[in-house]
Order: structure tokens, then C-alpha cells, then sequence
DNA sequence: GCGAATAGTTAGTCAGGCTAAGTTAGTATG
DNA sequence: CATACTAACTTAGCCTGACTAACTATTCGC
């Protein structure tokens, strides 16, 4: 691939960003918590996370994710709590609720992608199944 | 590819689209004007364009259409005019300014997604490029 | 010509992002 | 050990971008 092919396909990845981002929001839409909150109990589910960790992981500053996590404490579906080996970090970690509503919303999502990639040929889901990983690189570096 | 298959590759592609999201982002950080409003002046490109129009093709009502014009106008990239057939129609079109100041931020977008795409493999590089006919085709329907 | 429909705008609310500044706790140094 | 610095969060204030409800102005149908 050349150059010039690499600039033409940063191109059309370009204008697709725009309508993957749409399709995104269509996923979420109607769902009882929103995209960003949905990641973010996402990425409790192993256990608990730091503050800063949480607000790394999801490109965000620290002060967003303290709103966040404030809105997500208030609806019950996460917990604050102290590290005992410092006592200035705070962790963060999924209620119960939390887990539920996790589990619920993923699978809205997954049910929804589903009918998408259904109306697809076979061909159109084996490409991108081969271009995930290369997607998932994208952007990393 | 089966029923199960599909079903797992919506689970992979709901993990990368918030990735891909977050590489949106950073292709428009530090850039003179956000995605948004990249957005629709790359609408305009074509010629002017209606409300309702704009409002429909990126998905959104016609008040946040007409905010997100506002700040264009204001900020002297676009120009609204009357249509001579129906008084209640407004149009939308680019000034100079919004033309070169899409043209440049293309240019911009277009040379980070170069270079992240320049990080990967020729292989990795050709898959993107097969799958992206697909992924245009995902939520359209 | 009058009522209904259409095109936009205005007003008000909320999520989600930022920076700057404040607070509290740990760390390092003389 | 006192003082200064750094680190981890939170608070406050601002902006963009999304929504619905309500308003204005125009067109269309009969």
C-alpha cells in the first residue's frame, strides 16, 4: 500500500468516523444510563478502580470524572470508597445495581449490533471481523 | 458465519466503538473548530443547504441545528439567506472563511489518521480498507 | 379566508467536557 | 520535626451539544 492509498483510506475513515459515532449514539439511545456511564461501569467490573485510573483510562480529566462518578453514586449503581494504604485516593467500585444495570445495558447494545450486522452479507461481517483488531490499534500508538 | 458468530462480533464491536470515539476525539483536538461543526460545514460543501436538511442528516432536532448554526454564523463561517420560493425556509451556505477553514481542518484530520494509519501494517491497513464499505453500511438501515 | 401543517427560533434543562483553584494527605529535605 | 513540595480529589465556573415545549411566521387545502 502506498502513500497516496494510506492518504485516500484516511480519507474515507475520516468521513466514516462521523457516521460510527452516530450509530453509537443509536445504540445507547433510549437506554436507561448513557454511552459515557455505560464505559465506566464497564471498566469496574473486574473490581475497583482509582479515580485517576478510571479518568486515564477513558481520556478524560479527573474533575469529569469526579462528575461522573457523582451522578453514577447518586443513581446507586456505584460506591465510593478509601484505600487503606492512602488515604487520599478514593476507589470506586459497582453496587449490585451497578452490576445489573451493566449487564442489562450490555446486552441491549449487543442485541441492537446484532440486528445491524444480521442485515449485512456474510462478507460484509467477515470484514470487519478481520479489521477489528486493526481498528482496536488505531489511535493507541 | 453463524447466529453465535454475529452475536460475538456485535460484543467485539460494541468494545471498539468507544475507542473509536476516543480517536475521534484526539483527530479534532486542538483543532480551531469541533467535530460538530466540522460536520456540517462539510454538509455545506455541496452548496447551500435548509435547516430541516442539516438537522436530519446528522441526526439531530432542528433547535440544536439552529444553536450549532448560530455559533457557525457568528463565528463568520457560514452565511444564512432566505429561499425565494417559501419565506419560511432559511439556507445555509459556506462564507470563504468556513470554506478554507474546512479545507484546513480536513487537512488536519486527514494527516493524524495518516500517520496512526502509517503505524500499522500493510495487512492491517487492507483490512480497514475492506471493512469500511461495511461499517457504512451499519445503522443506515 | 380560515384552520391545519410546515420551517425555524427561543427558552429552559441536562450531560459531558475543560481549566483554575482549593483541600487533604503523603514525601522529602534540611 | 518542621516546612515545603507533590499527589489525589473535589469544587466552581464556563462552554458545547443534545433534548422537549412553546412561540412565530408562512404556506397549503378546502
Amino acid at each position: 500500500m502506498t502513500t497516496d492509498d494510506t492518504q485516500a483510506l484516511a480519507e474515507r475513515l475520516s468521513r466514516e468516523l462521523r457516521h460510527l459515532v452516530m450509530l453509537l449514539r443509536r445504540t445507547t439511545a433510549g437506554q436507561p444510563i448513557t454511552t459515557q456511564q455505560y464505559g465506566v461501569l464497564g471498566s469496574l467490573e473486574g473490581g475497583g478502580r482509582r479515580m485517576t485510573e478510571l479518568a486515564e483510562e477513558h481520556g478524560v480529566q479527573l474533575p469529569t470524572m469526579t462528575v461522573q462518578i457523582n451522578r453514577l453514586e447518586d443513581a446507586g449503581l456505584v460506591a465510593r470508597a478509601a484505600d487503606p494504604a492512602d488515604a487520599r485516593v478514593r476507589t470506586v467500585e459497582l453496587t449490585e445495581e451497578g452490576r445489573a444495570r451493566l449487564h442489562a445495558v450490555r446486552e441491549a447494545r449487543i442485541a441492537y449490533l446484532s440486528r445491524q450486522l444480521g442485515s449485512l452479507t456474510p462478507e460484509e461481517r467477515a470484514a470487519i471481523d478481520v479489521a477489528l483488531p486493526a481498528l482496536a490499534k488505531l489511535g493507541r500508538s
